[in-house]
RNA sequence: GCCGAAGUGGCGGAAUGGCAGACGCGACGGUCUCAAAAACCGUUGGGCUUCACGGCCCGUGUGGGUUCGACUCCCACCUUCGGCACCA
């Protein structure tokens, strides 16, 4: 029988990869051993990995996939490392989508939801994921949503949630009101329609209290880039707000107030604005301009949103007749409304000191208003001005303060105000209170009682949860469908049981997701939300994977849920989650978005069918740096379908072994063995899967090629070199490395063992190649002994022709020596 | 406009001061096959040169700089992608 032959039928006799079969198999083993439970007394060290949980759309799509896959595999990976890891999963069930069904089809919202999850729960598994499906937290379960309106009442007590009327962002399409973080350029963050603002009566969380402590990210691993994106929405501002005095016929107010960060030049005000909706506006308006800004209040009001942000057209604005006094020199200067300043900043007013603000320049350049610097700033001639002067000079036209250096201006001006009373440092946000009211059926009912007698009153805790009803209407108008619900509607006042009211708004979806991965820890307490001890044991979360869509809207809010819930006594910490990756959005093969409309849509369905689930997941992990996200390209993935092939082969084919502790094919096969070790430990741990994807294909190349060279190694150190290619294959491709580490003879499970050990003593090269310069340009490369000396390197190096060649006849000036590395001969 | 990330073969990418292009895809050549697919093996940045072995030059968005040495550090600019954007 010939060689061929014989390799041949070692591979029949071990049987071909095929990945459905076992992949099948392992997850029907491990759902019944239970062996991703996660028990809550075990004593290694505890780590919390969490990936943020679907809505459950209906269909796992690849974007899942590519969050999930690789937070998996660390998720393991620390398991493998001794720590008793908690990698929970759930469902964000509450929301639009399952209204708009239900409307669609008339199908109640519950119900849609339900056969979604269903769905997406069987596609999960076949992920292959360990998710400990016994905590499984779905937040539109009445067992959920009971405690986030216990959290409410929580709120409520502490002074942290309040009704108020407002002017809210309002989406004409979806019917209902929007969180500021939910409009995106004038318009629906979900649907794309263009918001208008409405007055309505509201709920809101004051996170504005946190505000200062939201901007403390120390002791937290999380991207620069989410906190810079925290920190420019919460949007701190230094200043002081300055008094004016009214000059105007008709106000019952002396005064004014504005928010500046440059009260140093209150001597250069020479105007002053309003926004148009001010509440002022209609009461200092004087008869003969009341047309003119009459006029321009209703044109700013049918202005949309995306109009009057915009920055390149031109400021307009008009006079209302009244004037302000400028208590710091007496000036009577004229108040203007116009639409570049806003209500909701500040206190919808700005002082217009055109010769240092640059969008006051244009308003005065436009309206004829002067213009008078108050710094003798050192680019400026002292001619006209052509723009706004920056920071920089002495004051000059300022009173009691000429000469007073730019740095120290800010300070004493204040400081004036404050002994004068004219007005005091303060510090102002671009943050706003939390408004969480959703005129919307599919979310947690708010917990309120509207009695005649003792207006809002919380539903007593016993009583939770407020229950949704199982048979609402459901018709697109505007209002919750909970409204048309008599059943629902109508009930008695807790306090004096008179017929009463039920609020019918539901609580914004955010906020379910804003304490979750607290219940995860204790998801089937019906005392609490979660037990004191569980949270001492779990918490905070170690390692939070998710997309950077949510930097500022869920992952600001947990934040200020986990704030809010520490000043409750309810938790003892500060921070929700302790690191954060943000990974990439995965593209269609286009570089677009995937959308059913571009036709460009890679189902995971159809993908984990042809090649398996194990080459899905390590493809997605191989195709990039996770951060980065980009195309998938289909064409690429049989690449790590080849792979697997090979690693099943080597692993399952006879290797011609000896007992050769010391052969150098042995003492290699060791070196590759403890190499890939470490790069793989290091790569795993860094979320670099991709490069760690790369060195377990190197060394399965590498193995392979042992085997078919046909030279013995050692038996034991062979063993060891597949064992250790299995176990770092478990986080990422868990079916075949279970499949292969049975197939090797080992005890059940892989996804049990420890992670392997590197031993930097065997993976140390004991011969280095040595890149030979002359000047810079590779002329040789010389295999040295590690860490030969330099003057053996160089000795070396000078008897090399093509070396010598280009070292004749000149001067050696210098010698660069980089032992293991290189050798440069600068010569002239 | 401001802030951040990125720009490397035909493509995804690797290398963060020391041999550019690891690992893959694709392509080309081969083995097997009636054939195709699959699988496996080999070659593959560009150019010039040599019968051949080989040798030489160029090359990491552009232009400068620092250095013995730069994809990597510094300065200026261009492009792409995110985020913010009249916030007083």
């Amino acid at each position: 029988m010939s060689e061929q032959t014989q390799t041949k039928d070692r591979t029949q006799q071990a049987g071909r990869y095929e990945p459905r079969a076992i992949e099948r198999k392992w997850q029907a083993r491990w759902h019944a051993d239970e062996l991703y439970r996660t028990p809550d007394d075990d004593p290694r060290p505890k780590w919390y990995a969490l990936t943020m949980f679907p809505y459950p759309s209906g269909d796992l799509h690849i974007g899942h996939w590519y969050a999930m896959s690789p937070s998996d595999a660390h998720a393991r990976f620390m398991r493998m490392r001794g720590h008793n890891v908690l990698f929970p999963m759930g469902f964000d069930s509450f929301g639009l989508p399952a209204e708009n069904a239900a409307i669609k089809r008339h199908v109640h919202p519950a119900e849609w939801t339900a056969s979604n999850i269903e769905r997406m729960r069987e596609q999960l598994r076949a992920m292959g994921t360990m998710f400990d499906w016994t905590r499984e937290v779905v937040t539109s379960s009445p067992e959920y949503y009971r405690w986030t309106q216990w959290w409410f009442l929580q709120l409520l007590s502490h002074d942290l949630a309040y009704k108020k009327q407002a002017a809210v962002w309002w989406c004409p399409n979806d019917q209902t009101v929007l969180a500021n973080e939910q409009v995106l350029d004038g318009k629906c963050e979900r649907c794309g329609a263009v918001v208008a603002k409405r007055d309505l009566e509201q709920w809101f969380f004051r996170i504005t209290r946190y505000a200062d402590e939201l901007l403390d990210f120390s002791g937290l691993e999380w991207p620069e880039q989410v906190q810079t994106m925290q920190r420019n929405w919460i949007g701190r501002s230094e200043g002081a707000e300055l008094r004016f005095g009214l000059d105007a016929p008709g106000a019952d107010t002396e005064e004014i107030r504005v928010f500046t960060t440059r009260p140093d030049t209150v001597y250069g005000v020479t105007f002053f604005v309003l926004a148009p909706e001010h509440p002022l506006v209609a009461r200092i308006t004087t008869d003969e301009q009341r047309d003119a800004v009459r006029a321009y209040v209703e044109a700013t009001s049918r202005e949309t949103e995306i109009d009057r942000l915009s920055t390149e057209r031109e400021k307009t604005g008009v006079f209302t007749g009244a004037y302000v006094i400028n208590k710091f020199n007496g000036e009577r200067v004229p108040v203007w409304i116009a639409d570049y300043v806003l209500l909701t900043y500040g206190t919808g007013a700005v002082m217009g000191v055109p010769a240092h603000d640059q969008r006051d320049f244009e308003f005065a350049k436009k309206y004829g208003l002067s213009i008078i610097p108050v710094f003798q700033h050192p680019d400026w001639d002292g001619g006209e001005l052509t723009q706004a002067l920056g920071h920089g000079g002495r004051m000059i036209n300022s009173g009691p303060f000429n000469g007073t250096p730019d740095e120290e201006a800010i300070a004493a001006v204040t400081r004036y105000a404050e002994e004068r009373g004219f007005g005091a440092g303060t510090v102002s946000y671009r943050l706003r209170d939390w408004l969480i009211s959703r005129q919307r059926m599919w979310g947690a009912p708010i917990p309120i009682i509207y009695c005649d007698e003792h207006g809002a009153v919380p539903v007593p805790e016993h009583d939770l949860p407020v229950l949704l009803p199982d048979d609402a209407e459901f018709r697109p108008t505007g209002e919750s469908p909970l409204t048309y619900h008599e059943g629902f509607l109508h009930t008695t006042c807790p306090r004096c049981g008179k017929p009463a009211r039920r609020e019918t708004d539901t609580m914004d979806t955010f906020m379910c997701s804003s304490w979750y991965q607290m219940r995860y820890i204790d998801p089937h307490n019906g005392e609490r939300p979660f037990s004191r001890e569980q949270a001492r044991r779990w918490l905070p979360v170690d390692q939070y994977t998710g997309g950077a869509e949510h930097a500022v809207m869920h992952l600001l809010y947990t934040r200020f849920f986990t704030k809010a819930a520490r000043d409750m006594g309810v938790v003892e910490f500060d921070e929700p989650m302790r690191r954060l990756f943000n990974q990439g959005q995965i593209l269609g093969p286009d570089g677009q978005r995937m959308s059913k409309s571009r036709g460009n849509v890679i189902a995971p369905d159809d993908q984990v069918e042809r090649w398996g689930a194990d080459t899905f997941r390590a493809y997605l992990m191989f195709l990039g740096p996770w951060e980065l996200g980009g195309p998938y390209d289909p064409s690429g993935i049989t690449g790590v379908h080849r792979w697997l092939n090979r690693a099943w082969n080597v692993a399952t084919g006879d290797a011609g072994t000896a007992s050769l502790p010391g052969a150098p094919p042995t003492r290699d096969l060791r070196r590759w063995t403890h190499k890939t070790i470490a790069k793989v430990t290091e790569d795993i741990a860094n979320f670099r899967f991709n490069t760690m994807v790369a060195a377990l294909m190197e060394f399965t190349n590498y193995l392979t090629k042992t085997r078919e060279s046909g030279e013995p190694v050692d038996a034991v150190a062979w063993d060891d070199a597949l064992a250790s290619l299995v176990l770092m294959m478990a986080p990422s491709t868990p079916h075949i490395a279970e499949e292969l580490w049975a197939r090797l003879g080992r005890p059940y499970s892989v996804h049990t063992q420890s992670w392997p050990e590197f031993d930097p003593a065997l993976a140390m090269e004991d011969e280095a190649e040595v890149a030979v310069q002359v000047n810079g340009k590779v002329r040789d490369r010389l295999l040295l002994p590690r860490d030969a000396a330099e003057d053996v390197a160089r000795e070396r190096a000078l008897a090399s022709e093509a070396v010598a060649a280009h070292v004749a006849g000149k001067d050696i000036a210098r010698v660069i020596y980089v032992p293991n590395r290189l050798l440069n001969i600068v010569v002239k």
